[in-house]
RNA sequence: GGAGAGAUGGCUGAGUGGUCGAAAGCGCUCCCCUGCUAAGGGAGUAAGGGUGAUUAAGCCCUUCGAGGGUUCGAAUCCCUCUCUCUCCGCCA
């Protein structure tokens, strides 16, 4: 949620701010309902007052044994102001919830260092590492590489649940676990975050404090309907939910968590779209880091989780590059988001596989999570950021691309094959063997 | 799934329908005392919001798990829900 403070001292300023990604906020319907609660407001808290004053006095009278009469006149009074307070009390609350869900639809403010433009053509590359790999052959894509290997089945996932599930096999699913959990090993141990494991299925509040609900409520999997629950989206939503109504000392910070969770996705409104294969699941693995941070610390952190995410692939060898997402192509809670593409040689471009965000104070306010200097000094909101340390799933399907041979073979990077018993490669149309170790 | 107990400020924990936003203690802050430490004495110490000049004082409203209700008036009485704990059953 963006600054009620700034919203009602300045609407023209914020609404021209959202217009950079695109968004169109009813400036002349949200000026009139701010007038109108003011007045609503200041009517309703005039007459408690006055109640509360006529209560008291009832309370003295009776006490001093006053005549029957005077009582009487007492209690018809604050009888007829009970009247005009309920249709005061009833008048407000209608329009703070008309109001409060009015913010809870407004996305975030773009940051100042957030390029201009409505799409990801107007996304500007930061850096590139590693360069496209020269096969000197025509590359497979990793789902023909997948059925050579014999690790990859899309019909088994087909029959028992449906489209866009994958079951991987064999080495397969092992390079999967191997991947996850060098990941995770890696962030913990090159940059201290803490391993969580948290839960798969979430409740609306916490949706609604990471911004997926009440948008975005189509994109999810509900769990129903005895329960209200829902199929986390992504990791970020339970990890962040960590710091829920939480008041964090300055000492504390900042917080690094680090989680492996699987990700659910209805995929709505992406049909058609790379069907093909495991680019798009509507199940699949991600570690994910989340970061709380003071205010102050939050654009360097941002910059350092980028790092932390790139180092993964840069560790796997994989060709990548850095793109700064334009105002009009970052997410709904985001500040400022870089997205890590890899190349991908089947569909000779770069896709995402990590998007770092900075959220700022925005989900802050929908978590109430705070942080202060010491016990005694006032709480203000804590930054929060996240990104994937990587999709797991496309981490594999890059690795195979990428990776593979003339005879569709796939040599492992050095530093997973720990993670693999000491392979050095995957060899296709072999027997799949599971690796000793 | 069955039975029971509970939810009050940073924490522990009182609370009779009417100056109760709430005793007391702990913690914390400031002051006094004191070679140091320890101990002692005094004062202060919830949050959110409105208004005020957006950031002062002041004034006001709300909040005792959440939501309803009774009442002139509710932490206190009634109903519903959520969560926590204990015991039994079941289970990985």
């Amino acid at each position: 949620m963006i600054d009620i403070k700034l919203l009602r001292q300045d609407p023209s300023g914020v609404a021209a701010q959202l217009v950079r990604r695109g968004f169109r906020m009813d400036l002349e319907w949200y000026v009139s309902q701010e007038a109108e609660r003011r007045t609503l407001q200041m009517a309703l808290e005039d007459l408690r007052k006055q109640r509360n004053e006529g209560s008291r006095k009832v309370g003295e009278l009776k006490a001093t044994k006053a005549t029957p009469d005077e009582l009487g006149m007492r209690l018809e009074k604050l009888a007829k102001l009970d009247r005009e307070l309920v249709a005061a009390d009833q008048a407000f609350r209608k329009l703070s919830a008309t109001l409060e869900a009015f913010y809870l639809t407004l996305p975030n403010l773009p940051d100042s260092t957030v390029p201009e433009g409505m799409d990801e053509s107007a996304n500007q590359e930061v850096r590139r590492w590693n360069t496209a790999p020269d096969f000197g052959f025509e590359p497979r894509d990793h789902v023909e590489l997948g059925e050579m290997i014999q690790g990859m089945d899309f019909s088994s996932a087909r029959e028992m649940t449906g489209a866009r599930f994958v079951v991987l096999k064999g080495i397969l699913a092992r390079l999967q676990r191997a991947l996850t959990t060098f990941m995770l090993d890696w962030h913990a141990r090159e940059y201290g975050y803490e391993e969580v494991y948290v839960p798969h299925l979430v409740n609306r509040q916490s949706l609604t404090g990471t911004g997926q609900l009440p948008k975005f409520e189509s994109d999810l999997f509900r769990v129903g309907p005895d329960v209200d629950w829902f199929l986390i989206p992504t990791g970020e939503v339970p990890v962040t939910n960590l710091a829920r109504d939480h008041t964090f000392l300055r000492s504390e910070l900042p917080k690094r968590w680090v989680a492996h969770t699987p990700c659910y996705r209805s995929e709505a409104g992406s049909y058609g779209k790379d069907l093909k294969g495991m680019i798009r699941q509507h199940q699949f693995e991600k570690v994910e880091l989340v970061q709380i941070t003071l205010p102050e610390a939050s654009p360097q952190a941002h910059e350092q989780l980028v790092e932390h995410a790139e180092s993964i692939l840069i560790q796997l060898e994989l060709p990548y590059r850095v793109m700064l997402l334009c105002a009009g192509d970052t997410g709904f809670a985001s500040a400022k988001t870089y997205d890590l593409e890899v190349w991908l040689p089947s569909q000779k471009r770069y896709r995402e596989i990590s998007s770092c965000s900075n959220f700022r104070d925005f989900q802050a306010r929908r978590l109430n999570a705070r942080w202060k200097e010491d016990a005694k000094s006032k709480p203000d909101w804590v930054h929060t950021l996240n990104g994937s340390g990587l999709a797991v799933g496309r981490t594999l399907l890059a690795l195979l691309e990428n990776r593979q041979d003339e005879g569709g073979g796939i040599s492992i990077p050095s530093r997973l094959q720990p993670y693999l018993g000491g392979i050095h490669e995957i060899r296709s149309g072999a027997k799949v063997e599971h690796p000793p170790g």
